[in-house]
DNA sequence: TATTGTATTTCGCAT
DNA sequence: ATGCGAAGTACAATA
């Protein structure tokens, strides 16, 4: 990877951050520390009145613009906002943009400036995630007794026309069960959902089925519910299957379930 | 409000940086350019491998990391993050913080920095948005007729025992009416949460009550089953009512209605 | 403090 | 494109 090269612009005299700071949009990352104004109209309006901010404009023309606190930034556009471009209005810098598609506009402006940053920023790998409700799904497939001693996975991840299922397979007396998986306790809209599920298969296929949902906690109405309906319930933890770590040294998913699956066997 | 003071950091040596980045966490927003890796570890793990990063520390100890482009930080820490600490590793600079409670980690290897700044940012006013739920609200209660000829306000966004009620009215014949307010397309679970509020009013207070969803659009199912349901539909084009401008002009709610009521009258 | 519901949600996937 | 559910959702309001 080469080498990336960072500016620090002197912010004054202003005409020739401006055009410096035009020149690079599309181009550099460009950061602008300093305190301003903005005002969005979208989906919704906003107005940001004068106060200490840092601007962020990515070679995408995506913007972020944070204040002093929080992880959501208080203003945005996404990628390709459309032109960006900076100008001089009564000796404070604006900043305008406008997507064309959606009229969006961003209109930002600077009364003080305390630094702005150009950098040549690269681009890295992408990121690796996992953990997320596919893997769980994964790993149940390969942990099938989590689910129901001696369930046999048939099918994954797949359409039907009331939506997608998790895992469908057969229980030890052959019966036919669908699984709904849930990272997160589950809630009445999913007890909902399951039961949908079933009254489908039960109306269109005229097949009475079994349903199990996975959650690592149930909500006693939510419980109550499901059984009352019929269905089963399954406490699956994976707080402690996706353990947190104290140090990083794996990140793949493969190298994680062979971890696991050492550690049953010794 | 008083002026903010900005410091752009000499990044050696790297000892200086880590005492003087260290003795700013919590106090300053700390901004760090540099080409680095990153670990994550909580709800799911994440790697990240070597690139270039824009790392923001705010003073609520909030922690966004940014790369080249898009709007979403490539990682980040909500506020209270934990304790945030620098250190050398190996002429690498590390920071790490792991968040008590939930175990959450974050790591990240710096092998280059590029720029580093402390700047004492400070809070401005807050935003004011319009155009969102609660506005939409509002503005029905105004314009009562866009809900049905003849409605009736009685009572807006209170609670029940099956939800918050965003209005509940009176028809031209008398009859009660509750009303909840989409400002996207209505989905399926938000004509089933309508259905159960029917229920609740039906079940526990042993009274007929009339229902209708306003939103902008209703897909073909949704209308379907709010209709089978004894339910009433009505669309009302919030982006019309809500228009994108082309520049700013007034930017509180108030104002916006009235102009609104200005148009109408002319 | 925990729960609930909105969001310029965003994001991804399937239709 | 549209619809629909999940998100390391984030965040505010509320019980």
């Amino acid at each position: 990877m080469e080498l990336s090269n960072i500016v620090n612009l002197p912010v004054s005299p202003i005409n020739n951050l401006i055009d410096r700071l035009n020149k690079a949009v599309g181009d550099k990352m460009i950061i602008i520390a300093g305190r301003c104004k903005a005002y969005f109209d979208g989906r919704i309006k906003s107005t940001l009145e004068s106060g200490d901010r840092l601007l962020v404009i990515k070679k995408d023309l995506s913007i972020i613009m944070h204040g002093p606190e929080g992880v959501k930034p208080l203003n945005w556009q996404k990628p390709d906002a459309g032109p960006i471009h900076f100008s001089e209005k009564d000796s404070t810098l604006e900043m305008f943009t406008r997507r064309k598609k959606t009229g969006e506009t961003l209109i930002v402006v600077f009364e003080q400036i305390f630094t702005s940053i150009l950098w040549h920023a690269l681009d890295g790998t992408e990121i690796e995630i996992y953990g997320d409700e596919s893997d769980l799904v994964k790993y149940l497939v390969t942990h099938p007794e989590l689910i129901e001693e001696g369930f046999k996975v048939v099918k994954t991840e797949f359409q039907t026309k009331v939506g997608p299922v998790d895992i469908k397979g057969r229980d030890t007396k052959g019966r036919e069960v669908i699984v709904e998986v849930k990272k997160r306790n589950a809630s009445p809209a999913d007890a909902h959902q399951l039961k949908r599920y079933v009254e489908y298969f039960k109306d269109t296929e005229k097949k009475i089925i079994r349903a199990i949902m996975v959650a690592p906690n149930f909500p006693k109405n939510v419980q109550e519910y499901l059984e009352k309906n019929g269905m089963s319930i399954k406490k699956v933890p994976w707080s402690e299957i996706f353990p947190v770590i104290q140090r990083p040294k794996s990140s793949k998913l493969e190298d994680f379930f062979v971890n696991k699956k050492e550690e049953k066997n010794s």
